[in-house]
DNA sequence: AAACTGCTCAACCGCATTTGA
DNA sequence: TTCAAATGCGGTTGAGCAGTT
C-alpha cells in the first residue's frame, strides 16, 4: 500500500481521533491499517501524542515552564540514563570511543510539564536556548553557560512568574495557538472513553501548581543573590559573580552581531500583554552580558 | 512589491530498547 | 534463547510564515 507522508489532513486527523476514541491507543501499525490511514504506525503515534491528544497544551511556553526546562535540563541534560553497572561500564567504553552520542532527556523533562511534549521541549531548547548559546559563542551544555542561565535568566523568569502580568489567559493561549498554520480545529467525538479527557482550565491550574512544587527546588549558585540579580541592566555591570571570568570566549563576531541588534531585540518595548511577555526576548536579555563584557571592571 | 533571510515547529529518520511469539 | 516487530527517543529537515531589505 502506498504510504502517505507530510502534513496530516483534517480527514486523517478525524479518522485517527475517532479510531482511538473507539479502540484506545497502542498497536499503532494495526491501528493505522484498521483506521484506514495510509500512514505508518510511527507516524500515527507521533501525530496523536504530539498534536491530537486532548491533553496536549497549545501555545507558548510560560516563564514557569521555561524555568523548569532550564533547571531540569541542567540537571539531566547530558546525563546517561540509569544503567545497570555492567551496562554502564559498556556505555563508558563505547562513549570513550566516541560511538555513544549525548543522551538528552527530553521525554523525562516533558514528564514534569503536563501537556507539553518532548518534541516541543526539544524544539524550544534548540531554537531558543542553543541560539542564545551560539550568540555567546558558548556551548549550551557547558557548565559556564548553565551558570549564566541560573544566575541571569532564571531570576528573570522568576520575576516574570511572580509578576501579576504573567497570569496566563487561556484566551491568549488559544489565540496564539490558532495563529499556527497547521492548527485546524479538531472536533473530538462525543462518546470519548474515560481515558481521553479534554483539557480545561482546571487542568491548567494543576499544571501550574505542579510546576511550582518543582520550582521550589531550583537552586542558584551561592554567588547569585536574587535581589542583587533583579536590578537594572546598568547595575549588573558591577555584579561580583561573573560566569565568563574563567576563559569564556566572546569573540568579535559575537560582539559584532550584538551591535547590529535593535533595541527591540532586548528591551520590553511594546510589551503590553501576555503574548508579548511570553515571547519577550528580554527574558534572554543579552545586553547585560555584552555590557558586562565591555565593562572596565572586568578588564 | 518582490526578494531575501531567519525562525518556528510538525513530521520524518535512524537507532536503541522493549515486547512477545 | 532468539529474533522480528513494535515502540520510544533524540537529531534533523523543510514548509510556511514574518520580518527586513
Amino acid at each position: 500500500m502506498e504510504l502517505r507522508k507530510g502534513p496530516w489532513t483534517l480527514e486523517e486527523d478525524s479518522l485517527l481521533i475517532h479510531y482511538i476514541a473507539c479502540h484506545g491507543e497502542g498497536q499503532w501499525n494495526l491501528l493505522a491499517k484498521s483506521a484506514g490511514l495510509k500512514r505508518t504506525g510511527k507516524s500515527c503515534r507521533l501525530r496523536w501524542l504530539n498534536y491530537l491528544k486532548p491533553d496536549v497544551k497549545r501555545g507558548n511556553l510560560t516563564p514557569e515552564e521555561q524555568l523548569l526546562i532550564l533547571e531540569l535540563h541542567s540537571k539531566w541534560g547530558n546525563r546517561l540514563p540509569i544503567l545497570h553497572s555492567t551496562l554502564r561500564f559498556v556505555t563508558v567504553v563505547v562513549f570513550k570511543f566516541g560511538v555513544y552520542k549525548n543522551t538528552y532527556r527530553w521525554a523525562r523533562i516533558a514528564q514534569h510539564l503536563p501537556g507539553r511534549t518532548d518534541n516541543e521541549i526539544k524544539n524550544y531548547w534548540r531554537t531558543r536556548v542553543q541560539k542564545k548559546a551560539r550568540q555567546l559563542n558558548a556551548d549550551a551544555n557547558s557548565a559556564l553557560f548553565r551558570d549564566a542561565v541560573r544566575c541571569y535568566w532564571m531570576p528573570r523568569l522568576l520575576e516574570k512568574r511572580s509578576s501579576p502580568q504573567t497570569t496566563q489567559s487561556p484566551l491568549h493561549a488559544s489565540a496564539a495557538a490558532a495563529k499556527r498554520t497547521n492548527d485546524h480545529v479538531v472536533h473530538h467525538p462525543p462518546n470519548t472513553p474515560s481515558k481521553i479527557q479534554h483539557q480545561d482550565f482546571e487542568s491548567s491550574s494543576t499544571t501550574a501548581s505542579c510546576s511550582t512544587t518543582v520550582l521550589s527546588q531550583v537552586v542558584l549558585p551561592p554567588a547569585c543573590n536574587m535581589s542583587e540579580l533583579s536590578r537594572s541592566s546598568d547595575d549588573l555591570n558591577v555584579v561580583t559573580f561573573n560566569p565568563f571570568s574563567s576563559g569564556f570566549n566572546l569573540d568579535d563576531r559575537a560582539l559584532g552581531s550584538a551591535s547590529t541588534l535593535s533595541g527591540s531585540d532586548y528591551g520590553p518595548v511594546g510589551m503590553n500583554n501576555w503574548s508579548d511577555i511570553i515571547v519577550d526576548d528580554s527574558l534572554w536579555c543579552m545586553d547585560e552580558f555584552y555590557d558586562m563584557f565591555k565593562s572596565p571592571a572586568l578588564s
